[in-house]
RNA sequence: GGGCGAAUGGCGGAACUGGUAGACGCGCACGACUCAAAAUCGUGUUUCGCAAGAAGUGAGAGUUCGAUUCUCUCUUCGCCCA
């Protein structure tokens, strides 16, 4: 017997599958598809343990779906055009491509090493021309369709990092790289119509029923759809406004309204462009992000016109009408009514301001709430009162319950008097894809010498992006490349559009491309994609639950609009979403982070390496991250326990959804595990040329179905923790079995499905292990035999009084009295009932008896 | 502030539609092998108790013959949105 020498197997097998393309996807399209796809990496640099966790979990569904004959399609690409590959060209003096290809040929050895099932035939760059041309293609027949347009809009800009940022990459009004404090600065910009497709993105979520209600409830309320009306108001104290209309979600409290807010970019703005005092307070506004969180975390601040509204519900009520940071041109109608008893960030402004605050909603459940002790009215201090109620101080809407009531009345009266109307709003925005990076897909429009966009004709696409040699500390290179951004067609002088699209755009159609990679004049051949697609199973961090989903499935709404044949809307049939890799985190003495590299272990407490007086201390268990230094490099761990090892200890210690953490002890108890079992073959192999009568009739063949059927199951709920359980458990059992004689046939045939069975978490090692015990069979998951899993005798539970007081094991199929009978003579069970009386007795088939005295 | 989810030994976690709580792993303890150690193998390991037994799944109530599982209230934590 030898020790099992994963380097030497690990690389074998590798080999083997790269030089027989084993996982090639097959053409035959009479065969049952199953599209597994993971969320494909960015190039940073190397792979994470996220990466490994991710690409693992794929990897076992996509060989237990090969093995069970599925035609499989299990593709790789790179996710490579992007910020941190300018980044790192500037600070290398070197071009973002040369960077970006480096690390993909590091990234893709690594995944190698990692055994994945990956057809490497069909592996896909963002960056590539090859790809990117395509997507210039969808840019432009997007522009057709009318999906695509331009506008000067307010963006949150990185003054350090010169670009703009999307709301997510805004985090405490702060970039997200950089840092710097975001400015709000109106550009031109190109826009994706996703809110078009608004409803159906919401409506077709009920449809996947095999994604995390997690993820449906996100993208659900990011698209935020609310029902309410616009009203209109009647302005006086100026001859140019007459009319101002608002959205609102509550139209029932505008009896207690006290002013009208406005957007520093509303048309009434107008009348005060030459007010100093005004123009300040707008200058003031713009350095307040454009996200919800930052417009509500900051002060609220306006600017008090010597307008009046007129209250649409009671032509006395004249409020004034400021304009305020809170309220942003770009939703509703740059306009809100405010009633600051019932809204809080309504009363934090009419307070600041002295306005007055009219309750006019009266909670149900009185109790936490103060009262005036004259009129018996609910008071409002500095908290509005948000929650349901009876309308009152609100004229015909009195009594009326709030507001399932409330509302509609409401909007039935503003729609007889013609004072407003019902509207559905949503919250979802149209997509900004303009970026001002070089590193990224050119977007393919041209302006004329008036500054009109054109689309770059498709014979002269791909639009390139020029090679750079060097970059400067800020901006965009393509701005001042003025060989490539001035162009000349049929005479005619034009420029280029400089900014590039967000990389969300590459990865909202990458599912397609794999499909057939090699397609040249279209992005996607159709007949294939209608073979593949949708994804059956995509898998990915949690962290995309929205936006890279959300703009996929846009991405599949656009290219089937107007389009009869592709009518593919939902790109992912099933979705999973893993959780994230941790590590305890570890501080000296002087609370520096410590990397796991830099301590020993003495007497089970920690020290550093080069200076054991320091004792280390053990923070809790967090996701890896540079900062906290308590990553974990996977290529040091394929290197010391190889790649069998790091996937059954990634799978083992949690549920794939949950976080997972990783340990030493952990990987150490995989990597032991592992030799365990290959010591089990060469047991095994003693067997089989003993090649005993056999005396234990099927007990082996019973034990295989079982972990067969185990695992099986655990497979298909992605209980992937577990399948290593199983594992265990199978090897224990079989070690106590081997005592027993087999004949040979028995063997191979039972331990050559175990080893079969654990080919998806195992690739290596249960194929040296089939070719070991001189298997040659075919490899295919193995069938369950439900009669098999039946057991002859079963473990009773008798209970007396709903407690547990013994256990009997009989033959199955007993009953109630044949229970009775048997435990009789069972001192143990029956001293708990002595003489008492037995007043009920439940009895459950095959599982237990309970006995109430 | 709203939404979603979670809470089980020293730790990570099992327990299918209510029916043996703690599978499996880590850690720990003891034993075997060894001059010794490491490695390996074996046994044990929820708590209290010598034992019989009792208590026990964040806290409190409820439904039930029987609740980790269902209902209500509360506490803490996580994630997302604000």
């Amino acid at each position: 017997m030898e020790k099992y020498n994963f380097k030497v197997i690990e690389n074998k097998w590798q080999t083997y599958w790269d030089k027989n393309k084993s996982f090639k996807t097959s053409s035959d399209k009479s065969k049952k598809k199953f599209y597994c796809l993971e969320m494909f990496p960015y190039p940073s640099g190397k792979i994470h343990m996220g990466h490994v966790r991710n690409y693992t979990i794929g990897d076992v569904l996509a060989r237990y779906k090969s093995l069970q004959g599925f035609n499989v399609l299990h593709p790789m690409g790179w996710d490579s055009f992007g910020m941190p590959a300018e980044n790192a060209a500037r600070q290398n003096n070197l071009d973002p491509a040369t960077w970006t290809e480096k690390n993909i040929t590091v990234m893709k050895s690594q995944l190698k090493k990692l055994g994945l099932s990956i057809d490497w035939d069909r592996e896909i760059s963002t960056c590539s021309k090859d790809y990117y041309r395509h997507q210039q293609t969808f840019f432009l027949e997007m522009f057709d369709k009318g999906l695509v347009y331009r506008k000067e809009n307010y963006v949150n800009w990185d003054p350090v990092d010169q670009t703009v940022l999307a709301n997510e990459q805004v985090i405490d009004g702060k970039g997200w790289r950089s840092g710097a404090p975001v400015e709000r600065k109106k550009l031109n910009q190109w826009f994706f119509n996703i809110t078009k497709f608004s409803e159906d993105l919401l409506k077709s979520l009920d449809t996947l029923d095999k994604w995390p209600n997690k993820v449906k409830i996100m993208q659900k309320n990011w698209i935020g759809k609310s029902f309410g009306c616009e009203v209109k108001f009647e302005i006086t104290g100026s001859k140019d406004v007459k009319i101002v209309e608002c959205y609102t979600t509550r139209p029932d409290t505008l009896f207690g309204m006290s002013f009208l807010a406005l957007s520093v970019d509303h048309p009434v703005a107008k009348l005060y462009e030459n007010d100093k005092t005004f123009l300040k307070f707008k200058d003031e506004c713009s350095k307040t992000g454009t996200t919800e969180e930052s417009i509500a975390v900051a002060e609220k601040l306006g600017f008090k016109t010597d307008l009046l509204a007129i209250n649409p519900l009671n032509k006395e009520i004249k409020v004034p009408v400021y304009f305020a940071n809170f309220v942003l041109m770009d939703y509703g109608l740059g306009a809100v009514f405010g009633c600051p008893a019932h809204d809080q960030r309504d009363l934090d402004f009419a307070r600041k301001y002295n306005l007055s605050v009219t309750p006019v909603v009266e909670p149900l459940d009185k109790s936490g709430h103060q009262y005036d002790d004259k009129t018996n009215q609910l008071i409002i201090e500095n908290e509005a009162y948000t929650g349901p109620g009876k309308i009152f101080n609100s004229q015909f809407l009195d009594g009326l319950k709030c507001p399932e009531d409330s509302i509609p009345k409401t909007i039935e009266y503003l729609e007889k008097n013609k004072l407003g109307k019902k509207k559905v709003n949503f919250r979802l925005k149209d997509w900004g894809v303009s970026r001002q990076r070089y590193w990224g897909c050119p977007i393919p429009i041209m302006y004329d010498e008036n500054n009109n966009p054109k689309k770059i004709p498709l014979e002269l696409l791909p639009v390139e992006l020029p090679k750079i040699d060097k970059f400067e500390t800020s901006g965009n290179p393509l701005n001042e490349n003025k060989d490539w951004k001035n162009i000349i067609i049929n005479g005619k002088k034009y420029t280029r559009e400089t900014d590039t699209l967000d990389t969300f755009v590459d990865s909202s159609w990458y599912f397609l491309r794999f499909c057939s990679p090699d397609k040249n004049d279209r992005g996607f051949d159709i007949d294939e994609v209608k073979y593949w697609m949708p994804v059956d199973q995509y898998i990915g961090g949690v962290e995309h639950a929205i936006l890279h989903l959300l703009y996929s499935r846009f991405f599949m709404n656009a290219l089937s609009y107007k389009n009869k044949n592709f009518d593919i809307t939902e790109p992912f049939d099933g979705l999973f979403t893993q959780g994230m890799v941790c590590h305890e985190t570890y501080k000296d003495k002087s609370g520096n982070w410590i990397s796991p590299d830099e301590i020993i272990t003495l007497n089970g407490k920690k020290f550093l390496v080069n200076d054991k007086e320091n004792e280390i201390k053990i923070g809790p268990s967090e996701s890896m991250s540079k900062s906290k230094r308590n990553i974990i490099d996977p290529e040091k761990i394929i290197i010391n326990y190889g790649a069998d090892a790091a996937r059954l200890f990634i799978l083992s210690d949690s549920p794939p959804e949950k976080d997972v953490q990783w340990s030493d002890e952990g990987i150490a108890a995989s990597y032991k595990f592992i030799q365990k079992i290959w010591n089990l073959n060469f047991i095994i192999l003693n067997k089989i040329k003993e090649n005993s009568e056999e005396n234990a009739n099927n007990e082996l063949d019973k034990i295989t179905n079982r972990f067969i059927n185990n695992v099986t199951n655990n497979l298909i709920n992605f209980s992937y923790n577990k399948i290593i359980a199983n594992f265990h458990e199978i090897y224990s059992e079989l070690l106590t079995k081997l005592k027993n004689n087999y004949k040979k046939e028995n063997l191979i045939n039972n331990y050559s499905k175990i080893l079969i069975t654990m080919m998806p978490v195992i690739p290596h090692f249960a194929s040296e292990s089939l070719e070991l015990i001189d298997y040659k069979g075919e490899i295919k998951w193995p069938s369950v035999e439900k009669e098999l899993l039946l057991e002859e005798n079963i473990n009773y539970v008798i209970q007396i009084n709903g407690k547990k007081r013994g256990l009997v094991t009989a033959k199955r199929n007993l009953t109630e009295n044949n229970l009775i009978e048997l435990i009789k003579d069972k001192h143990e069970i029956i001293k708990f009932i002595k003489d008492q009386k037995i007043k009920k007795q439940i009895f459950v088939p095959n599982k237990l008896l309970n006995i109430i005295l």
